[in-house]
DNA sequence: ATTCGTCACGCGATATATCGCGTCGTTGCA
DNA sequence: TGCAACGACGCGATATATCGCGTGACGAAT
């Protein structure tokens, strides 16, 4: 969604650099990238391990295990690619401003949003819990035998359909409670309602026949 | 700073219940806990695997390797515990709900507090002038239907309530398993029903208004 | 009964590594 | 010359593990 950072090659050429200063450990060169780029970019583990890898495969860094460190330091053959490309830096370090810059202000842009998505929460939950209890497909008129297996995963199956409904509305009680006010009106109505699904379900175990 | 979620043993318990439902790996029981609770708490790393590492140690768990995985299950030994303190559960739940949700209004107000210092330059400003003028004669004689006390109390016996209905439906399921069989239709008529109700009682606590 | 120590525990920070998606450049062929 | 296939790359997500701080529980000592 979001464009990379880092240009093609421009990484590979930072951590050089950042090398260059003195042998690091990945997880120093990520943060030293954190503290450069003001903290609002961070260059996740994903990005930052498997250029290293390539830059040992190489030859342009060596890596040593120090306790659970591992250290990077750079080669000859690495600081005369630093070298020869030295004029780049420069306007990495532009680029990599810039797109920071841009970053932040869509950060700011998602955290507006975030509060809006924030005020909707009770809202869209109801909706979308509507929507879910419409969408009843209820074909499947087979006259097809319920197994031994089908049973048991059943039961299973209804254990965590049992336990994710208590949880989500849990949740949704609690919620509700800390921004207003929940009725008592709203729980005798869950417990009628809860009633009749109970009734409705042993309904269905009992008027199947066994056989 | 901030509280634990988990209080001292809870989460070694919590566990134990999620292994038993099927065997798992770490970062799957990361998101399991994560989303169990909203997205809004996601236990880190630091916090599951010291604690699997101490179940396995205690022989509650086995630990087998696949691949990159490391999947964890049960033993009966871990059953036997779970079985013990199974009464223990239903209260570590309430409990972790109720610190996630101040944890969540504590990053709403967070959010509230960054916004608010963005835009304070210029609002701010005419707001504290306005409040000053008006100096809030603190009527506000609602004659609100439902009390504080009334709302936390809808909110405990719709835990009671839930529990109860979870509790039975189980048994009624279980007890129908074992003198005939469960249709995968009843699931998916008490999926549907079950949804159908959290919307019903969410339109009621969103109808309502808040002041 | 109180206090004092310590031990376990939760958890963020530290540390490393891989996977897969999307994109950008380059290269080679039509 | 145009472009299409391919590879390199950035990066979030996935995955695991340890360290050290602060707190809370619990027993021992007073």
């Amino acid at each position: 969604m979001t464009p990379p950072v880092f240009a093609h090659g421009s990484l590979r050429l930072y951590l050089l650099a950042l090398l260059e200063e003195r042998p690091r450990h990945g997880y120093e060169l990520i943060q030293a990238l954190s503290e450069q780029f003001g903290g609002t970019y961070s260059p996740s583990a994903g990005t930052i391990y498997p250029r290293l890898a390539k830059l040992e495969e190489e030859g342009l860094v060596t890596k040593s295990t120090d306790g659970r460190k591992s250290v990077y330091e750079i080669t000859d053959a690495g600081r005369a690619e630093l070298d020869a490309r030295r004029h780049e830096l420069d306007e990495i370090e532009n680029d990599v401003t810039d797109s920071v810059r841009r970053l932040a202000d869509g950060v700011r842009a998602e955290v507006n949003d975030a509060m809006r998505s924030l005020r909707a929460e009770l809202a869209s939950a109801a909706r979308e819990a509507k929507r879910a209890a419409t969408r009843m497909p209820a074909g499947s008129a087979g006259a097809s035998s319920t197994s031994h297996a089908d049973s048991s995963r059943a039961v299973h199956e209804a254990d965590l359909v049992l336990n994710e409904f208590r949880q989500q509305l849990r949740t949704d009680l609690r919620t509700r409670a800390h921004q207003g006010r929940v009725s008592t009106e709203s729980v005798t109505l869950l417990k009628a309602r809860l009633a009749q699904v109970r009734a409705d379900v042993l309904a269905t175990l009992v008027d199947t026949p066994p056989n």
